[in-house]
DNA sequence: TCAAAAGTGTTATCCTTACACCCATGT
DNA sequence: ACATGGGTGTAAGGATAACACTTTTGA
């Protein structure tokens, strides 16, 4: 038998739901013990105290994957989240600064959970985050945030112009270009992913400098300057291990998905105003939509059909309640939602 | 701990190329023994000799899963692969008959890998297989393939109606249509993985039947009728664990990529033709698509630009060569080829 | 009366599709 | 000459984006 029984096969969610206007996740603290899998628990010897819940992957009582991660969900949390589906698998070596103390190297499947917002109840329940506190420069609903032009942008060219080797550094270029929309390219936002694997690469996030800390007793690599550490400042709140990296994988998921897949009625109630179906896509997409196109959008589309109810709960005149057409998932070939954006 | 030791983690890859007009896989057989990692044997036991590649994941050596993947690929094919991506994590209970067989429970990390039709040359090499030969359904390009009306849809409507409970019956009804294309209906050519799920369910692949049998011993489930035996006929060469699932996933995933994505430059040498990148196109995609047009959408798209060098080799008027545009990577938003459809 | 939100209509523009047609080369 | 493949033009149709505008409610 080769080599293999010393990785670790855990499974993570990155539960999201939309209240009003802010996506949130629901994330496990340290002092949430119920979670750690026995002597496995991701909190001890990181700085962070908040994780994405996780659960373990029992070959012995699971028989899919997704059923496991399903069971530990309902027992923690108390959820019942409805749509799951795989993520991406993460084994990199050192994704768990554990492994550098004699930690078992721990390949982790991540899932993506689309729900609503509930208190949750389980062992070990957890609390809801709003997700762009993670991802700040991922939100551009109030124009383009300025940490963007002010610090990231310069900070990334910088390490871009460090690198000595010229492909090397024309690939970063390029890199910085395709993610960040620098020269004449446009910002696109489904790149959620590739746009924080930069910024881990050039030391940028807190986990970034977390690592080369871990790293520090075994390899030397040089510390982040002061554009660096301005930087980190401003990249928002850390997260346990690479979490931070699969709430990119979920977010720029999600973003790809909307247009051609009908994910967002997952995040509504059965029935639902147009207002509230734009305000759960723009949370997502981090953008501001044409309203009167957006409406023309998903009517045009037949994605949506008046329930015929009224809601005269906000201001304003009240809105027509609709419902989620089910029968275009065998009509349509990609029924999406439109995103027609707006120039802020 | 939880009892994690028991889960094996693997490795396989879906190496595909395009030779002249079909899409190949890179397979392996039950001779190339040097694949075989010691106990862990994926052809003993089943019928089925033909396998996708597979290699090990060893924690101690490999830094990234890709990586270890890149790896055992070079050692036993000789071929480097250029584009990989990953897949899927397969983990469901009994993918591997031989679990029933007190064999461990074996989790497989799924990659796609595209590159050019060479001859292995590694340890245990392996051999290039037609694609559709494995999911003939999947290629409309000789008109919409005759078991698809002849045999598949019958058997599938006759095991949607076997189901007692109304609402299950009525979600595999569904699932017919969406997938098939039945009842008004458009056939879309993504949902690769959906049609193979749908007919393993139904009992109208081998494997399905495969594994019926080697559960047989511990669970009693009925056999196929006449009309699943001659659809297992007719549903092509079936192949080892659920590894035509695998195939299905990687086709699912190019066709999806195909037109937002520029995935095909991959499979292509440096310089081609427009006729050739529509062949390429088009064996991948299993339609046939409009001349003219397609040619106007790849160059006014500016996704290719003329070499200035002709290709006099076949027959006709010589072709200019063209290469892709590597720049197009950080402009365009979405950079895919456009599928202009020709109705046959 | 005003703010806030729901809705409707119209037009310019772009992209795709479809069809028709001509060009260059080898046999 | 003709088969084979390369290559151009153009017009119809549909979808989107941008704009202006009306309607209905609560405070």
């Amino acid at each position: 038998m080769a080599d293999n029984g010393s990785a670790v096969i855990v499974l993570n969610a990155v539960i999201a739901a939309v209240t009003d206007k802010t996506p949130r996740l629901l994330m496990v603290r340290h002092t949430d013990h119920a979670l750690a899998v026995d002597n496995l628990n991701p909190f001890s010897g990181v700085d962070d105290d908040i994780a994405l819940p996780f659960g373990p992957f029992n070959p012995d009582r699971d028989r899919t994957l997704e059923l496991a991660l399903q069971q530990w969900v309902a027992e923690q949390t108390g959820l019942s989240i409805g749509y799951t589906e795989q993520l991406y698998t993460f084994g990199d070596r050192y994704r768990d600064p554990r492994e550098l103390a004699g930690g078992p190297r721990v390949v982790s499947i991540g899932y993506l959970a689309l729900g609503r917002e509930e208190a949750p109840s389980g062992d070990g329940h957890g609390d809801w985050f709003d997700l762009y506190d993670f991802l700040p420069w991922e939100d551009w609903r109030c124009n383009q945030p300025s940490i963007i032009d002010d610090v990231l942008i310069p900070s990334l060219e910088e390490w871009a112009d460090a690198e000595p080797y010229p492909s090397i550094r024309e690939e970063r270029r390029r890199r910085l270009a395709m993610t960040f929309g620098h020269d004449d390219a446009a910002w696109n936002f489904e790149h959620v992913l590739e746009r924080y694997e930069l910024l881990y690469e050039a030391g940028l996030v807190a986990e970034a400098e977390r690592d080369r800390l871990a790293r520090a007793k075994y390899i030397n690599t040089p510390g982040p300057n002061a554009g660096a550490r301005t930087a980190i400042e401003a990249t928002g709140r850390s997260a346990a291990l690479d979490h931070r990296r699969m709430m990119a994988t979920a977010l720029g998921r999600i973003r790809g998905k909307l247009t051609y897949r009908p994910v967002v009625f997952e995040l509504l109630p059965p029935a639902f105003t147009l207002l509230r179906l734009q305000q759960v896509v723009e949370s997502l997409s981090g953008i501001n939509l044409h309203k009167q196109n957006f409406r023309r959008l998903v009517t045009n589309n037949k994605l949506v059909e008046s329930t015929g109810a009224l809601d005269s709960e906000g201001p304003g005149r009240p809105a027509k309640m609709f419902r989620f057409r089910t029968s275009v998932l065998s009509e349509r070939q990609a029924p999406g939602v439109g995103v027609p954006s707006i120039a802020p």
